[in-house]
DNA sequence: TTGACATATTCCTATATGGGAATATAATTT
DNA sequence: AAATTATATTCCCATATAGGAATATGTCAA
């Protein structure tokens, strides 16, 4: 085998640093190929390629108007990523390192301790 | 050029399914290879090879202990994908939807006006 | 119908992959 | 020193890129 194709999920599609700019540029915005091509700066061929990709992904999703075509983000594809790396967040969060349990766990020990005097 | 090597960044990383699997296998232990192959029922080559490609980008640190070496996770490495991928969440999370943003707006303003009278 | 505009697709190539199989390296024990 | 254990590396190949350049497709306007 080779590398999974880039259309194979989202964790592919958005390794690719384009990628990730392109859905960055979008935002929460309905916009059309060239309103990308000029914030990205870009020429056209690219931009309308990576978002095949994101389509195919189903990262965004596609409207025709005229001869333009609207392109916007469908940011539920990217649950997958934020749940896989989510719980890895605790460990580099201060407010949850290891000597905060420890002394969490400690108070807890000790108000129990109160109750039973 | 081609695809972006996989010991590029972590998302390139990350992107191989097996590589979140040798991750999340790991866990916050510190497990030896051959632990690994255990757990992960692959063979002892490909075990070292993915856990190469985690080395290279900073995701797994190795000490070595005899003639074994004991992996362990950096998480920190994974925090860029965190922290891209974070503000997409209230996007699919109930909570921020936007009917509810609208309705907070509406008792702001409803408040102020309570005020000015 | 003929342009003009908006977007997609095709062709090309250098480059990197992941897995299998075999083998090399390193450290420990006998 | 030789055998054993733990891990890494090399060689192989089918496969899929991303980008550049050129071109095709589709839609509207005059």
């Amino acid at each position: 085998m080779a590398r999974r194709p880039t259309t194979h999920d989202p964790f592919n599609a958005v390794a690719e640093p384009r990628r990730r700019q392109v859905l960055g540029a979008l935002g929460t915005e309905e916009l059309s190929v060239n309103e990308l091509v000029e914030r990205l700066g870009w020429n056209q061929p690219m931009v309308s390629k990576h978002l095949g990709v994101l389509k195919q992904v189903g990262l965004v999703s596609e409207r025709r108007v005229g001869r333009q075509r609207l392109y916007k983000v469908n940011p539920q594809q990217l649950k997958p990523i934020f749940d896989w790396v989510m719980p890895f967040e605790r460990f580099w969060n201060e407010r949850f390192d290891r000597l905060d349990d420890v002394l969490q766990e400690l108070q807890k020990k000790e108000k129990q301790n109160v109750r039973k005097k």
